[in-house]
DNA sequence: TGACAGGTACGAAGCGCTTCGTATATTGGC
DNA sequence: GCCAATATACGAAGCGCTTCGTACCTGTCA
């Protein structure tokens, strides 16, 4: 694998990856006016622009050029890259243990009934797994 | 509560968080030593000295100046401080849902029976807590 | 065809984090 | 008393993230 840098998006990269995942490829304007719906204090169009062409860059997204408005596509998966953030606040803040963040996040979330039933379902999968 | 800026420590704070956790109240040669021997490559002697000093103001640690050598103490506690990184992770890339990154973080973790046993316990418990 | 609307490219400023060099004080031992 | 060792204080550089202004290009339409 030649994948080294790990992905690791920013803040700001994460709010674009955001509206890329839920609301697929997207132009600048189509990015720009979703963040502007969603927060509070909006960003200038220039900056989402610049934002993506680092995106670009950085393999974060893929860039359609063919039309003059340029169409950007997220290029990493929503689960890796929370994965990936995971997995390094784990090394970061839990040293190293997911399992200490896994309980952390249980003792302080509320959760619906319906909700705790998916994870006993997924710890159940995970006790008897070969 | 004048609680506001929120406790959100960075990453060298939190390595220097993590051995006044583990360790106690410290010196700045005390950290420097311990950060020294866990890490790879080390980090010099008066860059923990600023960092402490930057914690100080940030309210992060405690300092007693008492002596020449000052002694340092965590001012925020393990749990509280992971609680913060966690949920700023989940509002930044779980779309707000605890829930969504304890499955993830289930997903991959390698826990062995007695500690998926933890997690049940504690599912137990908050089925029926009231 | 000329002006305008709307697109991309790019440089640079501002800020926070991290790092360290250097200046300055204090202490202990000879 | 003096020197070496060891402390703290502080300024500033370097870097990455975020932001935007400005320049420039390209269609459209009256």
């Amino acid at each position: 694998m030649a994948n080294r840098p790990a992905i690791r998006p920013t803040n700001a990269e994460l709010a674009i990856l955001g509206v890329l995942w839920s609301n697929g490829a997207s132009t600048v304007r189509e990015v720009h006016d979703a963040l502007k719906e969603a927060r509070d204090e909006a960003v200038g169009y220039t900056t989402i622009l610049k934002l993506l062409q680092i995106m670009t860059e950085k393999k974060l997204v893929k860039r359609d050029t063919r039309a003059r408005t340029h169409v950007y596509a997220a290029a990493v998966s929503e689960a890796t890259t929370r994965g990936h953030l995971l997995s390094d606040l784990v090394d970061r803040a839990f040293g190293g243990s997911s399992l200490a963040l896994v309980l952390q996040a249980l003792s302080s979330a509320r959760a619906t009934p319906a909700e705790l039933e998916q994870i006993r379902r997924l710890l159940d999968e995970r006790k008897a797994p070969r």
